[in-house]
DNA sequence: TTGAAAGCGCTAACAA
DNA sequence: TTGTTAGCGCTTTCAA
């Protein structure tokens, strides 16, 4: 009764069923003109009588290419990165390639095996987030000729394209929005990552203070830290702006680099007695679907994911049809500031 | 200037740089025996030079594995998939397999054509979230030889491994703590998706009533549409379960399929003026990071994802490693109620 | 229109 | 210890 499956068929148990060669039965199933209807029908028809499927491996080895792109993400806990993982899937599956998935967890180390298992299984190419902190790596795949699109953040030293949200944009509107509000002591509440997208929302709150006629004081920009290198958790914890914020003398805003942060605040202001927006407003980053839905609905930054995952898997293709000595190209995707409750006070606005 | 990259290093190279055979190099670089040290040096510092890196594809060939395994998922917005991405693919690459992506949205049609490529792809094997409407296409994956481990629900009729969280359990308690807290009338909110998860669920609240002395009306199972078919989103809406409760006349209590029905609820009910756990209580399910954040505190059951994920890998890879015809193992994990303000009422408690 | 031959890069027999 | 030979399943010349 130990049967086992049995071996996969290949073209050659189609050729021989048929008293062809395996080369005839590969131009049949091939779509290629040269072979007579009746031979392709036979073909087809005992292909599918035994249940032939093409084994890419060998189909990849002759052609050279294995129709696979590979993902390289730090963390899909991070809603953000689900969307884009899904988006970049739905895309590259339309496409007829296939998507080989792989974690960093924002560890350089981590990454650095990513490349290699990129370079073994030899990838048409990558649609990659990186962790920022080294890129000799990144080099080295790039120069065996496999590209590389970074997104959400770039590696400029690398001349890859790259897709990604206007972060600083994002925040500089956020920031605009509250000035207009009549707030006057802002205060920053960022995350620890030494990445760009959290220098880049630091630039746009400095330069809509600065538009908006205001000083920026070093203190008024804060990080707690976030949990890296465990992509099984959410990067940010309420917990640790909840914390931040208990002896915190109250400015009048807060922009947080995340909704997490913002929720995290939103509980310990509730607890000090404070009310949002009237003695405080606040916006979040990211509008998690939960933001619409708070006690306070929070104002916050939408980031457009799938419209990034998708651009980044046209520009990967396109580079990949085309001559890959092109210019690379750099696109950012502006956000949208959702306007909520926790920044809306008639009195103010 | 149009260089182009070089054609990546092969065996042979090494070989003819140093006057050996292809095979030599192989072993030498395989670390098999029949090598003298001195030839294995060489080899591998001319290795090393030019950068050789192994052909996966080469070798899966001749191996006939290609140490590559397929995830076949539903929706990676829904944070317990993204728990579950995370683990599968920490777990798979530690043992030394690649980990191929493939996203079903709940289409069965997708579904197929996931298989499709999971055959062409020549995996080992795969871990599969099932869309459970049709199951011919798994039995075809399965009868050519490549195990596979459904995961957070199950398909019985094909004998294979499976690993789960006890949803039936979860349910069973969190309806069982909202009678001992004096619940009399409750009703059950639940998505409309027809799984086995949701089905499970149902029946725990049915068998907590029963338990506690109390009938079940079908009146007091209600369900909200979700949004199926679109990986992008999450599936499950605030507002469907915002707009359920705007008419509702209230219960006891409510037990929700998912903290976002939960989270639509919280508001609606703040709305018409209700206090939540005084005239009315309410528990969440999936415990997502912002249940322990929101005004009132949500009662919660958490999902076991990493272990989940944990468990699915290795029992695939000893269903690879081990003989094909063991039966097969069904494992359910239990969740556990996390009990926070929501349902806490000094009055009932 | 079909077939024979060669080869993608690698590994596993076997022989030297 | 090393090299030769063969072959994984497929596609692409080139002849017939």
């Amino acid at each position: 009764m130990t049967e086992g499956p049995r071996p996969r068929p290949t073209l050659r148990d189609i050729a021989t069923a048929l008293g062809l060669s395996v080369n005839t039965v590969s131009r049949a199933l091939g779509d290629k003109d040269s072979v007579s209807a009746s031979t392709r029908a036979a073909v087809q028809a005992e292909a599918a009588r035994i249940g032939y499927v093409p084994n890419t491996l060998a189909r990849s080895l002759v052609l050279g290419s294995a129709m696979t792109l590979g993902l390289v993400i730090t963390n899909p806990s991070n809603p953000f990165y689900a969307q884009l993982i899904s988006s970049i899937e739905l895309r590259v599956r339309a496409q007829g390639y296939s998507l080989l998935l792989l974690v960093t967890d924002e560890s350089v180390e981590n990454e650095q095996r990513a490349t290699e298992a990129l370079l073994r299984s030899a990838v048409d190419g990558a649609v990659v987030v990186p962790v920022q902190a080294e890129w000799d790596h990144w080099r080295r795949v790039r120069d065996s000729g496999i590209p590389l699109v970074f997104v959400n953040r770039d590696v400029p030293e690398l001349d890859c394209d790259m897709v990604g949200v206007d972060y600083e944009r994002g925040s500089y509107e956020a920031t605009s929005h509250l000035i207009a509000g009549g707030a006057r002591r802002l205060l920053l509440l960022e995350e620890d990552l030494p990445i760009t997208t959290t220098a880049d929302r630091i630039t746009g709150f400095r330069r809509a203070m600065a538009d908006g006629g205001l000083e920026v004081s070093d203190d008024l920009i804060r990080t707690v830290p976030t949990r890296r290198y465990d992509s099984l958790a959410l990067p940010w914890q309420p917990e640790e702006a909840y914390r931040f914020a208990q002896s915190l003398a109250l400015p009048d805003a807060i922009v947080t680099g995340n909704d997490y942060f913002a929720l995290g605040l939103l509980r310990i202001l509730a607890e000090r007695g404070l009310q949002v927006p009237r003695d405080l407003a606040i916006t979040g980053y990211g509008d998690h679907p939960y933001a619409a839905y708070l006690q306070t609905p929070l104002t916050s930054v939408r980031l457009p994911a799938a419209e990034v995952g998708t651009t980044a898997v046209d520009l990967l293709l396109q580079r990949l049809k085309r001559d890959a000595n092109e210019r690379p190209r750099k696109t950012l995707i502006r956000p949208e500031l959702v306007v909520r409750a926790s920044t809306r006070t008639p009195a103010r606005l």
